[in-house]
RNA sequence: GGGCGAAUGGCGGAACUGGUAGACGCGUUGGACUCAAAAUCCAAUAGUAGCAAUACUGUGAGAGUUCGAUUCUCUCUUUGCCCA
């Protein structure tokens, strides 16, 4: 017997995939569909450990579900636009379009090692014309609609980058990718109409049964509807300022009322636009940054105005207006009025300017002389010290009870308030994709007419310079329409743009005259099953969704509204850290571990400190190569660990134990494989074996029920339950009916995780074609002879064998006889007796 | 500060609707093979006591419901993630 030669067997298994166009799929109205998708990478130029979990999880889906019977359909592409292709080339003197061309073609190369049961004739990369021409054609039909539209904005912009980034891509004030501070610049821009579809958005999350509630939950809060009033202050001074309008969740508070804040953007701010002072302050405002986490840790600070607002439920009541830092001009009206008593930021404010600090709200535990002292309270109670309102429980009660007299008052009414913003979509980048639109010299826009797309991006740029590269292009940027020149838009779009809708594109991978054909749509979508990481629960998944909506909207293109039935969050893959001596990172290769201490590789002396399990990121340098894994110990077994160590949502311990473990056991299978070969060509027996049956129809039903809940690394158990069965079973029998009939069905069981051994062996013993998932009988799972649990006082106390469905009389006499029950049953009387059919006894007795 | 989740041997983790806790793997220990090592195979492996049969304790801590709780309820501790 050979010893099992993994690379001879993978590349001869890839190579009959590939020739035989196995994973290549077709509109099948006779099958039911399934639609696998993985979050499609980004082409950095290698793969690592992250895409070989997500991808390795969603394989096994997929062959598990074919072998089921379903016509499935598992892609492969490229989110191939975006900034690191524009460093790179920036930073080597290349072209963005083949340094990721060329990153594509290894990474692809790749990912078939891994032997991956992809369509890759499906294959999309986001860079492509093909694609992108789409994706214009989609912008303008969403500016027709009304959905896009251009406004000046404040904006966070990276300085290191140059450009613009979203409110998502901002992290504690800093950008995501640069890490730079984030600084507050006006620019004209591109904006998605995402907020037109909050309600929608929030709806539809309800219908995701198989999403997870935490990604759920997220994107709720994101959105984070409130419920509130909108009211109208009335306002003295000195300026032609009759009333300022305001939102508050808390209309209730109103009696603590101490100040009115605005936003340094307020149009009351234009009075003030020669005010050196008011200038000043408001640059003081512009270095804290426009996030709320900035805004509720920093200083509050405050620009006094000489105006009085007045309090509409207590006219008498007059407090000043102040120009506040904390205040967004984004959110609600630019405009919040101060209750100190019961909003942190309300009473930092306050303490800091010596203004009326009024509680209004008293917890259930306290008496109505309760006063707020040290820190606001935010949280429930009863209304005091507010006249007519007094008494009524807050919040729920209260709000609504002064909403409606306001409303009846005429002074304010009912709203409804959305967190979430539209969609800054402009960026000041190179390579993404253009906006299809042109300004003539007046500056109005023109959508590019449909005939003349793609707009292409020009070639052969200098990235070296700083700033927006398009816009340097003056030769491009002229366009004639309709006779007349225009000057295109220099911006390109978010890379989440072409992300959001490349799901739809895999249905009709080479349509050409639309991003995707209605009837592909129909047949395929919605994906039935996404398999990607948790960092992208809030933007990626979002704007697919608004996307759905988008293309749909006024046209009722599809029946469906969610692009994603079901979600799955897969958890990261994590490795130690090390550092040596100066603190600098070690890569896992450079380090030695003898007898539970860790040293540096050729230099004995010096000790290695050891750090945490991180997620595996390049810059710690605790990676771990998958090529080489691979290369190393093949595909199967690199599959085989991945899945094995954690449930598949939680992260993974990397492990060379493990790994090489792995590899091991795909050895033993292959021994295991000869013998049982050897024996069932000599198999002459006459009935089937009871025991081989029931441990083949159990374990079958073990492994389908945990591939059909994620529980991939219980099917690894099983896995090894299965050769620890065998092993034992052909040791001690040498002539078994019914043995080749059994390992073949644990082969296939075994293929979705390993698929070019299983594959191997499966031919090896004679079947190659038309396998079916095998289907357990109900008859073997259910045993004649049980062991029940006997207990006394609820302690187990002995275990009995006896038939199905024996009675309880019998049963209590056959555990009389066990000496350790009568042990304890001696001089006891029996007081009661439960009795769980087939399962367990509780004897109770008077002690 | 708010929301959601988690806590089981030396480690990763199993346990269907409350019913034999610790499947399976790693590690460790002992043994076989070997001149020796590696590899492989066999055995043991929650803790305590005991030669053993066995007994007691045990799923972060404390209470509760129940004949019976890793599983359900409450309080607390630690920890992770998201939002602030």
């Amino acid at each position: 017997m050979e010893r099992y030669n993994f690379k001879k067997v993978e590349e001869k298994w890839q190579k009959y995939w590939s020739d035989n166009k196995t994973f290549l799929t077709k509109i099948d109205k006779n099958k039911e569909k399934f639609y696998c998708l993985e979050m499609f990478p980004y082409p950095s130029g290698k793969i690592h450990m992250g895409h070989v979990r997500n991808y390795t999880i969603g394989d096994v889906l997929s062959r598990y579900k074919s072998l089921k019977g379903f016509n499935v359909l598992h892609p492969m592409g490229w989110d191939a636009f975006g900034m690191p292709a524009e460093n790179a080339a920036r930073d080597n003197n290349l072209d963005p379009k083949e340094w990721t061309n060329s990153n594509i073609d290894s990474m692809k190369s790749q990912l078939k090692k891994l032997g991956l049961s992809i369509d890759w004739s499906r294959e999309i990369s986001t860079c492509s014309e093909e694609y992108y021409k789409h994706q214009q054609i989609f912008f303008l039909e969403l500016l027709e609609k009304k959905l896009v539209y251009r406004k000046e904005n404040y904006v966070n912009w990276d300085p290191i980058d140059e450009t613009v980034l979203a409110n998502e891509q901002v992290i504690d004030g800093k950008g995501w990718r640069s890490g730079a501070v984030v600084e507050r610049k006006k620019l004209s821009q591109w904006f998605f109409n995402i907020s037109k579809f909050s309600q929608d958005l929030l709806d539809g999350l309800d219908g995701l049964e198989a999403w997870p509630n935490k990604v759920k939950t997220m994107q709720k809060n994101w959105i984070g509807k409130s419920f509130g009033c909108e009211i109208e202050f009335k306002i003295e001074g000195d300026l032609p300022v009759e009333k300022i309008k305001c939102f508050t969740t808390r209309p209730d508070t109103l009696f603590g009322f101490s100040f009115l804040a605005l936003s340094t953007d307020h149009q009351v701010s234009s009075f003030y636009s020669k005010d050196k002072n008011f200038q000043k302050f408001k640059e003081e405002c512009s270095k804290t940054g426009t996030t709320e986490e900035a805004i509720a840790v920093g200083e509050k600070i405050g620009f006094k105005t000489n105006l009085l607002a007045i309090n509409p439920l207590n006219p008498k009541q007059k407090v000043p207006v102040y120009f506040a830092n904390f205040v967004l001009m984004d959110y609600g009206f630019g405009a919040v009025f101060g209750c100190p008593a019961h909003d942190q930021r309300d009473f930092d404010f306050a303490k800091k300017y010596g203004l009326e600090i009024k509680t209004v709200v008293r917890p259930i535990e306290e008496d109505e002389n309760y006063v707020v002292e040290n820190e606001a309270y935010p949280g429930p109670g009863a209304l005091i010290n507010s006249e007519f309102l007094n008494g009524l429980k807050a919040p729920d009660n209260s709000v609504v009870e002064t909403i409606k007299i306001l409303e009846k008052k005429k002074l304010g009414k009912k709203q409804i308030n959305y967190r979430l913003k539209d969609w800054g979509v402009s960026r000041q980048r190179y390579w993404g994709c253009p906006i299809p639109v042109a300004y003539d010299e007046a500056g109005k826009v023109h959508p590019i007419p449909k005939s003349m797309l793609p707009v292409k991006l020009p070639e052969n740029i200098d990235l070296k310079v700083k700033g927006n590269p398009l816009d340097r292009q003056n030769k491009w940027k002229e366009i004639e329409i309709d006779g007349k020149m225009m000057k295109r838009e220099t911006d390109t779009l978010d890379t989440f743009v072409c992300s959001s809708w490349y799901y739809l594109r895999f249905c009709s991978p080479d349509e050409k005259s639309y991003g995707f054909k209605k009837e592909d749509i129909d047949y395929w979508m919605p994906v039935d099953q996404y398999i990607g990481g948790v960092e992208h629960a809030i933007l990626h998944l979002l704007y697919s969704r608004f996307f759905m909506r988008a293309i749909d909207y006024k046209n009722e293109k599809f029946n469906i509204k969610e692009p994603f039935q079901s979600l799955f969050t897969q958890g990261m893959v994590c490795h130690e850290t090390y550092k040596d001596k100066n603190n600098n990172w070690l890569s896992p290769d450079d380090v030695e571990k003898l007898n539970n201490n860790y040293f540096k590789k050729n230099s004995p002396n010096e000790i290695v400190k050891v750090g945490p399990s991180e997620s595996m990121s390049k810059s710690k340098k605790n990676v771990i190569d998958p090529e080489l894994m691979i290369k190393n110990y093949g595909a199967d077994a690199v599959r085989l660990f991945i899945l094995s160590d954690s449930p598949p949502e939680k992260d993974v311990q990397w492990s060379d134990q493990g790994m090489i473990s792995s590899y091991k056991f795909i050895q033993k299978l292959w021994i295991m494989h000869n013998e049982i070969k050897k024996l069932s060509s000599t198999t002459v027996g006459n009935e089937k074996n009871i025991e081989l049956e029931k441990f083949t129809n159990q374990i079958i039903a073990k492994i389908t029920h945990n591939l059909e809940k994620f529980n991939y690394n219980v099917i690894i158990a099983n896995m090894y339950e299965c050769y620890n069965f065998l092993i034992n079973f052909i040791k001690k029998n040498k002539s078994i009916k019914g043995l080749d009939e059994s390992y073949k069905k644990i082969l296939i069981c075994f293929s979705p995780i390993i698929p070019h051994f299983s594959s191997e062996c499966l031919s090896d013993i004679g079947f190659n074609k038309n396998l079916n998932w095998p289907i357990h009988d109900e008859m073997f799972l259910e045993n004649n002879e049980i062991s029940i649990v006997i207990q006394i006082n609820g302690k187990k106390r002995a275990i009995l064998n006896a038939k199905k469905g024996i009675e309880q009389k019998t049963l209590l006499e056959s555990a009389k006889q066990d000496n350790i029950v009568k042990k304890y049953l001696k001089d006891k009387e029996i007081v009661k007796i439960i009795y769980i059919q087939d399962k367990l006894i509780n004897i109770l007795t008077n002690d």
